[in-house]
RNA sequence: GCAGGUGUAAUCUAGUGGUUAGGAUCUUAGCCUUCCAAGCUAAAGGCCCGGGUUCGAAUCCCGGCACCUGCACCA
């Protein structure tokens, strides 16, 4: 086989309407592009499939929250403040820079400075514009983000966001209680995403606005087992592991079993990850789950594997699998002030014997007068291992005291305790749409003979599932075929009604737009009543009833092999 | 963002400082055609954008935009 392009693709997906570059008739803009017809109803198909994957077959519920979010979301994300680079521009020719490449000769590690640091540093060693020797600005921060304003005039701050994730945080209490208030659930979203890339490139792959497919599943910090795991644990897996960084093959379990993979749900969802890319149309054989190494962990995640595809541009990330710990609703909780916690209720009660400060509210009184009742509380409410030498530092209406202990007392208090408040841990499966489906493309590619080029989509990607061929436009043929496109269509199959020119070059086309089977019509329907099914994969046919028709399409499409077809005839 | 390369029709491409930019594929219409890109006839469709040099620029120069490769970046 030869090797595939990705340019070869491009120009497949833009010549039979899958992907078109944006605005192309004003020149284009690079990192945006369209899906064009056969595009959109594979992208549709690719999330039809995850869809039955996550909320049919695993029970997540779905939503759909706003692409635009006010800034303190984004603050509490870590958004705003570790997705920006250091910019400056030239006073003179308007050019602009990063900060730190600039510094690069003058300082050993210049990405370390801050923004300060950074404008210091271009004034001592007086750096100019690279181009035109022009002055330079002051540093700024290019945030990554796209910045709009939420409302007219100066408005709110808002920002267009950069994944969908933090639509389910935020919601995290509404699906809570939706969820009535039990762990592990599991929320998920698609929808489009947005980050002002510098340097977009390689095609689909790093857009400026992009689809995902994310998935977040709330669980218990301290159990993180998965009851299905054990279904699945002995299901072929390769992994590159970031100890030594060398591709392995071997089972989930065996990955667990040797902490490899940090814990079942982990497991568990690259499992799920695995089965779904498969039948998106991933090739197996170039795919594998590569584990973050230590120092590119996100600032958020405390485990990390991203499942790779090789494409013609190297291995690239399709989907990232985190643990992210608690690092998104506890962050929230500092923000918004909310309570993004979980209640577990233990099997009994429990009866906790603990030690608590307990007030002398007579000597309080003429000591803190007005204050002195919540300076009490405070006391009750601080835990005992803030006493220091006879003293405890307590914070009151945002003011330090210093409360010596002849004004209490330290007892024994016994509390009944029904459960515990905690905020769970979250896992990540995070999946780039547009990737998924160019990898599905370029992985189908198949340049035959002759350059006769066939995708080879699966039955679930392929925007058409069968192209419906009268032999001839004429002698009724054609009528016969239009009759069983209607039945196919009212069935809810996408059909691709075709009586034009050669036969040969019909089934071309389809082949080339990865139409998985055709019905042929041809002049035995005359004499015995039968069609023919061709199968994309292998160009071979069968014979079925017209009656049947339409009922072994449906067998098809759900799976059934065509050689078994074949074998019965 | 840096360096290099590329830009001719939907796609692949030929071409030259000078008449009407050539071919192939694809598309459409008609004819023909009883299963894997057949044939005939006709039609439609193009020099990335802007500026400069020149009597004349798709061609030379400059700028922009887009794409490709490498570097940088990539929560």
């Amino acid at each position: 086989m030869k090797e595939v392009n990705s340019g070869d693709v491009l120009s497949l997906c833009k010549r039979r309407g899958f992907i078109y570059p944006s605005y192309e008739i004003y020149g284009g803009i690079a990192g945006l592009y369209d899906y064009g017809p056969l595009g959109t109803q594979m992208k549709t198909n690719i999330m039809d499939l995850w869809r039955s994957i996550y909320a049919l077959e695993e029970g997540f519920v779905e939503i759909d929250s706003d692409i635009v979010g006010p800034e303190m979301v984004f603050k509490a994300s870590g958004h705003a403040e570790n997705f920006q680079d250091l910019m400056v521009t030239c006073k003179l020719c308007g050019e602009g820079f990063r900060a730190d490449h600039l510094a690069k000769d003058f300082h050993p590690n210049p990405g370390a400075l801050s923004k300060k640091e950074l404008g210091e540093l271009i004034v001592r060693e007086n750096i100019k514009c690279p181009l035109c020797k022009g002055d330079l600005s002051e540093v700024e921060e290019f945030n990554l983000m796209f910045k709009t304003k939420i409302g007219p005039g100066s408005g709110r701050i808002g920002y267009l966001r950069p994944e969908t994730a933090q639509g389910i945080f935020v919601n995290y209490p509404n699906l809570y209680r939706y969820m009535r208030e039990t762990l592990p659930f599991g929320a998920i979203q698609i929808g489009r995403a947005y980050r002002n890339e510098i340097s977009p490139r390689q095609g689909v792959i790093r857009l400026r606005e992009f689809n995902q497919m994310e998935a977040e599943l709330f669980v218990d910090p301290v159990d993180k087992r998965w009851p299905r795991f054990s279904a699945v644990r002995d299901n072929k897996v390769r992994l590159v592991p970031n100890t030594d960084e060398v591709e392995i093959e071997t089972t989930f379990g065996e990955a667990l079993d040797k902490g490899i993979i940090a814990h079942e749900t982990i497991a568990y969802f690259l499992w799920v990850t695995q089965r779904f890319l498969t039948k998106a149309g991933v090739d197996p054989k170039r795919m594998r789950f590569r584990q973050h190494l230590k120092t590119e962990m996100a600032h958020y995640a405390c485990d990390c594997w991203d499942a790779e595809a090789l494409l013609s541009y190297g291995w690239t990330e399709i989907v990232g699998i985190a643990d992210r710990g608690a690092w998104d609703l506890t962050r929230h909780m500092q923000y918004s002030q909310a309570d993004l916690t979980a209640f577990k209720r233990f099997d009994q009660p429990q009866e906790v014997e603990r030690k608590a400060f307990k007030p002398k509210y007579g000597l309080l009184g003429p000591e803190f007068k007005a204050r002195s009742a919540k300076v009490g509380k405070a006391l009750e409410a601080a835990d005992i291992s803030l006493l220091k030498d006879g003293k405890v530092e307590l914070d009151v209406d945002g003011e330090k005291l210093s409360i010596s202990d002849k004004y209490f007392d330290i007892v024994d208090v016994k509390e009944k305790v029904n459960g515990v408040k905690f905020v769970p841990h979250v896992i990540e499966p995070s999946h780039g749409l547009d990737r998924i489906l160019y990898t599905c493309l370029e992985h189908a590619y198949t340049l035959g003979e002759e350059n006769y080029v066939t995708l080879n989509l699966t039955v679930d990607a392929a925007p058409i599932k069968v192209g419906v061929l009268p032999l001839m436009g004429k002698d009724d043929l054609d009528k016969k075929g239009m009759e069983i496109d209607r039945t196919l269509r009212e069935r809810g199959i996408a059909t691709y009604f075709d009586d034009s020119g050669s036969i040969g070059r019909r089934y071309a086309r389809l082949d080339e737009v990865g139409t998985p089977y055709c019905v042929t019509i041809d002049y035995e329907v005359f004499e015995n009543g039968t069609v023919t099914i061709r199968d994309r994969r292998t160009t071979k046919q069968v014979r079925v009833p017209e009656s049947e028709v339409v009922h072994v399409i449906e067998q098809l499409l759900h799976g059934r092999p065509f050689e078994e077809l074949i074998a019965k005839v």
